[in-house]
DNA sequence: TAATTGACTTCGC
DNA sequence: GGCGAAGCCAATT
């Protein structure tokens, strides 16, 4: 077990962790993982998706940008939109309300 | 071990 | 609103 799988791992307790009709981003995770400026390494880790109950639809991209999901990003926005998340073309409207915070302070 | 890649983020044009 | 460049981190080859 090396640092990295451990990595992965507490990113997808995290991802586990939102509930329903939330979402949280890339970077929210990150941080929650214990690396603030690893947004890009979650990404690495929803990619394998291999943990089922792991609803790696509800993590997003900053600013309320869907992201991606593999190529079925049409897929991700209906998943989104069926947990009364409100998406348009590829952005969140109702973003700021549907993130999940963890800490309730926006970023000032 | 080094180099490449990616479901990111932010800033500038 | 769209496109590109730089910065960041971990996984994969």
């Amino acid at each position: 077990m090396s640092d990295a799988d451990l990595f992965r791992r507490r990113v997808l307790a995290i991802v586990r962790r939102i509930p329903a009709g939330r979402v949280a981003t890339y970077g929210d995770v990150a941080a929650l993982a214990g690396a603030p400026r690893a947004a890009r390494a979650v990404g690495n880790v929803m990619k394998g998706c291999n943990a089922p109950g792991v609803p790696c639809h509800r993590v997003v991209a900053a600013g309320g940008r869907v992201g991606g999901y593999g190529g079925n990003e049409a897929l991700k926005r209906a998943l989104l939109r069926a947990e009364g998340i409100i998406v348009s073309s590829r952005r969140i409207s109702n973003f700021t309300e549907r993130r999940w915070k963890t800490r309730g302070l926006p970023r000032t």
